[in-house]
Formats: structure tokens, sequence, C-alpha cells
DNA sequence: CGGATTTAACTTTTT
DNA sequence: GTTAAATCCG
């Protein structure tokens, strides 16, 4: 940074007013990052404050990453600030101080679905009626307590009924759990780091003289534990500096407080209240589209975004048939737009509200040869083989995991089963030891089998001798041992042909995602790592630079933005989802969703629905989403008629060897026929369309492969079965 | 006991 | 359409 010129005047102002509370009311758009950092820099070089006693804390990793580098580049130092998510930020102070709270520092982190297992055992373990509490129910429960900082004993306020005693139960016994597994949830890295602060007045002294100076982002998406922890943490010296939208709030379902942001003025008097209302993104007819719709929310602060860039084109919105249309018309709409206006595929993302609405997208991507990548739906860290890996890393760690025990005791199979195991669990309840210990104790007393003497002690012996290596050998290195010694590869994955190289492809993977791990400056312990890998989210890996179409969900594209948004799905029932068009502060959330959404975009927006859609297997015919009735009509436009077909693209390899596709500029463009939608009797076949062979007769499409002249077709005939066919010579015709 | 296959259930968003 | 549970079979 040379100076604030850069900087508008509110800007300026929020920046330079670096003592005592400050609010941002942040508009999309308006450069709320080059706040934040611009603040953390001119901390730095005009106060002589040090980069340790600031702390600026992000929703994502990747908004953090970035926010180092930018600051990184305007201070021109390389030391390392604090600037973290609220989760990284709570597990360091955690592993420092946790012994206070009674857990090792060894602790590991539960995701979600582990969470839910555990909570799933409990449930059968205490023999709670599924009718009164499923584990979804309980584990949402016991999440949105955490988030509020009650402990079980807080419950009964709420609650004052059979159901609330199960609840109880449950939670209390997950708690313990937790705790004897030196274990902790997301929620709890929360919970717990407000908890030390607030019990250990010199724990608290010593954080908040630390961290003098405090910057939040995504302010309107805290929870109550996030507000608390950042109460204690500023209490002191005040220096705090909020920075969000309350237009923007997403994650009120996940226990997101928005009063946070709208009683600030309360909680904090005396505070500056900064009001960016200027937009650097959009095009002025996206902008004020976007503002349309956002206007019919009733519990909004309020403001007015402007902006001094071109009016643009107008959004466009496409009703089609299917799903599977909508998928095509993006994908040649994104072809036109590239030839058509040069643009690049990473000039373009699609977002929608659900996940499963993705696979249909990703269909018609693959089939025109177009590179994608898609955000979210089953993360990485999910999938079993990753799973299980991590399971085997955990107990190295902390053998008294019992979740990750129970996990890979059997796998690969050594036929210590479920005869084996109950026995083990009785031991360990009896003694109130670990899984681990009580296997130890088993083979002591040594009333077993000799089979299962053998199996069970070779398998000690095996993750003991993993424990040993850890002191000598990286993470990589002991991945790549564990593999090796347990024969995953060989003995765990089956022996389908496809899925096999599925998943040893995602194991390579995560080994490649380890070394680049190691490479960090920072420590590079297995502790460390499997902190990081917990912690890390889909959006954290995007990596704007490749050529590709970016795919995600409206949630995750906050924070982000794109040249050219697609938004697909626009539908009642889907967005707003049915599941929250009952209340109006649901509907209400959703719409600020769709704000969000259409806020991405700079220069392009596009929106699509259908009129019949297949979800989960059955056909539904949605309404259009009551949000495209909101926009007023003055800045959107109807699409009527298929882009233009593009013939003249090619799959080009680069230099960087990265799969690029772009216009092959030296050959024109072919005009194709122009297809109206209602005209869908189409060109175009799909798995389940009805055709009619000169001489097969009638028959259903099975599967289609390849594109245009090379076009293969399965169809299933009534009377002559299954027949494979060239599109191209097959003369079939659509029924 | 374990693996493979079939059946049934359940469908939002995620740190 | 996917995934987990249930059932069947060796």
């Amino acid at each position: 940074m040379e100076s604030l010129k850069d900087l508008n005047e509110m800007q300026k102002r929020a920046v330079e007013q670096i003592n005592g509370p400050v609010l941002v009311l942040a508009g999309a758009g308006s450069g709320k990052t080059r706040v934040i950092t611009y603040r953390i820099a001119h901390l730095k070089k005009n106060y002589g404050i040090l980069p340790e006693n600031v702390v600026a804390v992000t929703f994502t990793n990747k908004a953090a990453k970035e926010m180092k580098e930018r600051v990184l580049s305007l201070t021109g130092s390389g030391q390392i600030h604090w600037i973290s998510t609220f989760h990284s930020i709570c597990a360091k102070v955690l592993r420092k101080h946790c012994q206070m709270l009674g857990f090792e520092n060894n602790f590991v982190i539960y995701d979600s679905s582990d969470q839910l297992n555990m909570i799933k055992s409990i449930i059968e373990d205490l023999g709670v009626d599924e009718r009164v509490l499923t584990p979804d129910n309980a584990q949402s429960y016991i999440s949105s307590a955490k988030n509020q900082l009650k402990k079980p004993s807080d419950i009964n306020e709420v609650f004052n009924d059979y159901f609330s005693e199960q609840l109880i139960r449950v939670y209390s016994v997950y708690q313990k759990r937790l705790r004897k597994n030196n274990a902790m949830d997301f929620d709890d890295l929360l919970m717990h780091a407000a908890e030390l602060l607030k019990s250990n007045p010199d724990i608290l002294n010593y954080y908040s003289e630390k961290w003098q100076y405090i910057m939040v982002d995504e302010y309107q998406d805290t929870n109550h534990a996030q507000y608390q922890l950042i109460r204690l943490l500023s209490s002191k010296h005040k220096n705090l500096c909020v920075v969000g939208d309350d237009d923007q709030s997403i994650y009120r379902w996940r226990g997101a407080d928005i009063t946070n942001i709208l009683n600030f003025e309360k909680d904090f008097p005396d505070c500056l209240v900064v009001r960016l209302e200027q937009n650097y993104r959009s095009t002025k007819n996206i902008l004020r589209a976007a503002n349309s719709v956002i206007e019919k929310n009733l519990s909004r602060k309020g403001k007015s975004l402007w902006t001094e860039n071109i009016e643009g084109e107008k959004i466009h919105h496409a009703t089609l048939n299917s799903e599977v249309e909508e998928g095509l018309y993006i994908c040649r709409k994104i072809k036109e737009l590239c030839f058509n206006e040069k643009r690049r595929l990473n000039d373009f993302a699609i977002f929608y509200r659900t996940n499963a609405q993705s696979r249909v997208i990703e269909d018609m991507l693959r089939r025109e040869n177009m590179p994608y990548d898609i955000f979210g739906g089953v993360r990485f860290y999910d999938r079993k083989e990753i799973k299980d890996l991590l399971a085997y890393m955990r107990v190295v760690l902390n053998p008294d995991d019992d979740l990750s025990f129970e996990r890979i005791v059997n796998i690969p199979n050594r036929g210590i089963g479920e005869a084996t195991l109950s026995k083990i669990k009785k031991i360990a309840e009896r003694d109130s030891i670990s899984l681990y210990k009580a296997s130890e104790v088993f083979l002591k007393e040594g009333k077993l089998s000799l089979k299962t003497e053998t199996s069970l002690s070779e398998f000690l012996k095996l993750i003991c001798g993993f424990i040993n290596l850890q002191q000598r050998i990286s993470v990589s290195e002991l991945t790549e041992k564990i593999l090796e010694e347990t024969r995953y590869a060989e003995e765990v994955i089956g022996k389908n042909k496809e899925e096999r190289e599925g998943r040893i492809e995602n194991l390579r993977e995560f080994i490649s995602a380890v070394e680049e791990f190691e490479k960090s400056p920072e420590e590079t312990s297995l502790k460390a790592f499997l902190e990081q890998i917990s912690l890390i989210t889909a959006v954290d890996k995007y990596d704007e630079n490749l050529e590709r179409v970016t795919l995600m969900t409206l949630h995750n594209a906050k924070g982000l933005e794109f040249q050219v948004v697609f938004m697909c799905g626009m539908e009642e029932g889907l967005f707003p989802h049915f599941l929250s068009s009952n209340e109006s502060l649901e509907v209400e959330e959703e719409r600020r969703l769709c704000y969000v959404g259409m806020t991405r975009a700079k220069e392009r927006l596009f929106l699509t629905n259908t009129y019949r859609r297949k979800i989960y297997g059955a056909e539904r015919m949605n309404l259009s989403s009551r949000f495209l009735r909101e926009i007023s009509d003055e800045f959107i436009e109807v699409d009527r008629g298929w882009p233009e077909e593009q013939n003249s693209f090619d799959m080009k390899m680069e230099e960087n060897s990265h799969r690029v596709w772009r216009p092959d500029a030296t050959r024109g463009s072919d005009r194709s026929p122009d297809l109206s939608f209602s005209d869908k009797s189409d060109s175009f076949l799909r798995a389940g369309s009805k055709v009619l062979h000169p001489f097969f007769g009638k028959g259903t499409v099975l599967e289609t492969k390849g594109t245009g002249e090379n076009q293969k077709i399965t169809v299933s005939f009534i009377n002559v079965g299954v027949k494979k066919l060239s599109l191209k010579h097959a003369n079939l015709e659509k029924i």
C-alpha cells in the first residue's frame, strides 16, 4: 500500500478509525475485504502495531488465505498474521490450554458424520425410542444448543417433557464420550474455547492483551458462541471492527444469529457506523435487479447499493422443458459467449440451490467436453477410503479415539467381528478405558479363541508400530506405510474395475494433499495435519486460474465473484426450497440467498427454470420462483430461442497441460436452425425418450454416448430387445 | 462370520 | 438416484 488513496471516503473512514468499536455495513461488492486488509496494513505502517497483536476472523479458509496474501502484498512483510477462521483460531487456542478443560492436546476433531455415528450408537445404547428422537434430530438440537453455549443441564429451560428428557440424556452421554475419546466436534471448538476464556481470567487476559485489534468478517453469520468469544476477547481494548451485511445472512439454520449485527450498536455503544454502498463489482442492471429482489424483505436495516459501472446487458431469463434441457441450454450459452464475446471458461459459474441439481449439469458439461470444477457435494474427505485412512491416522495420534478404532479394527478384514468387538466394549465399560486399552486387557486375560487372539494382537502390534514410527517419519511416509502394511488397496477396495480405479485415484490425491501440506512453512506434524484437514472446506480449494466452469451451491458462492453467472432451478419448491417456504423468516433467508447469488455476477446474469423436473426419481411440475417475479421487468429479458450452436470449438492442450477449452477462431460459426423451446420434439434424444425405428419398431432410449456425428445410442426395442445404433444412420424418429 | 445382493427410505443449505 | 439397512447365501 502506498497510501489510503485507493479508498473511497467511506472506506477510508472505516480504515482510519482504529480505536473503539466500528461497524462496517458493507453491501455486496463494496470492497469490504479491501477495508479489512488496508486496516491491518494501516495499523502496522502508521501506528507500528505488530502483526501478532492483530487478529482477523474470516468465514472460510480461502477468505483467510486471500486476505493474508493481500496484506502481505500491502505491507511487504513476511510476518505471519493471525488471519483465519473462528474454528481454526479456537483449535489453536485449545491445543495450548485444553488441559484446563480435561483434554489432552492431541485431541482429534470429529466432523458431522463422525458426530452422527456417535449419536446413533448412543441412541441405540440408551434404548431411546427413535420415534421420540432420531439421530438426525438429536444432532441438530445438540449442535444448536452448543452454538448457544448451552450445556445439557441448561436445556430444561426450553423443553419440559419426555422429549427433552431423552435429548438431555443423549447430549450428556455424547459429551462424556467425546471427552473419553479425547475428541471435540466442530461446535465444541467454539464452546470449549468460550468456556476456557470465561472461566480462566488469566488466559482471557493473556489473549485480550495479545489481540489488541480484532476484526471480524461476515459478522452477520456469527452465532451466539462466536459472539461471546468476540465480546470476551475485545472487552479489554474494545478495538473491534466488524464487517457484514444483513442482506447476506444465509446461515440462520446453522445457528447464525442475525441480531448480532442488528444489535451491534447497542452492544458496543459509541461505535462508529460506516456504510459502504458503492458497488464496484456489477453492472447497473444486475445491481438494480438484485435490489428489487432484496427490497421485498421486511426485516432488514435497509440500504441501497449503487454503482458507477456501465448499464450492461439485461438479465436473461429462460424457461426450459426439463432439467436436461436446462443443462444443455447453459452449456450452449457458455459456448456462445466464449465464441461471441471471447470469454474463457473460468469466467463462468453455475449456481444451484441443492447439491442434487449438479448431476444433470455435470452430465451435459461432460457431453459437451467442457471442463468443470465442482465444489461441495460429497466432500473429498468424506469418501469411504479417505475416512478409513484418516481413522488409522487418528488412532495413531490418539489411541483413545474409540470411534476411529471401531471403524478400522476390522478393515481390512481380520476376523474381528461384532462378537469380539462387543466383548472388548464390555471390558472397556467395566474398567472405563478406551477400546484400544481394553483390547490389550482382553488379550492379557486370555479368554478368547486362538484365532481371534492372533488377529487382535496382530492388529495392536500394527497400530503400535505406526505409533512408534510416527515420531521418526513424516506424515506422507506414515500414510504410505499405513496403506502398505494394511494392504489396503489389495484387501479393501472392491474388484469392480471402475470403482477401484476411482478409489485408488482418491488415495493418490490424498497422498499428494499430504505432500502439499508438508511444504508449508508452519508445523507439519500429524496433529497439525489432521487439524487442518478437518477444518478445510469445499470453497477453500477453489482456484480461479484454472480454465474451467465452476459449479457450486448458492451457499458456497458467498464471497466469490464471476464475470458470468447462471442461477438454475429458479422454481417454487426448489428455490425457495419447500422446507423453507412456510415461515416468512425462512423465505426471507432464501431471498437473501437469491440476492447473494445475483450479486456474484459482474457482467452477465442468467436465470433459468423448467416446466418439469425429475427430483429423486419423481417428475414434478414447478411454478416459476417468486424471486423471478420479484425482479422488475425493466431489468430482465426473456430468452425464447436456443443459443447459436457452435460447431467450431475444439479441445486444445495448453502448455501448462491443463485441458483448455476455447473457441477456435480460425473457423467461422455455423448457424443451427432456430429451435424454439416449445418445439421440444427436438432433435434431442436422451435416456427415457421413446423412439420409432424403421425396422425395429418402438423402443426406449437407454443411453446415449458421444456427440454430434459420432453419437451412439442404446435402445431397448419392444420386439427385438436391446440394440446399439449410430444415431447418424439409424433414422430414429422421436415419438 | 463375512460378502454380495436386494430392498427400502429419504431426500437443503455446511463450519 | 443414492445410500443405508436388510436379507440371503456360502
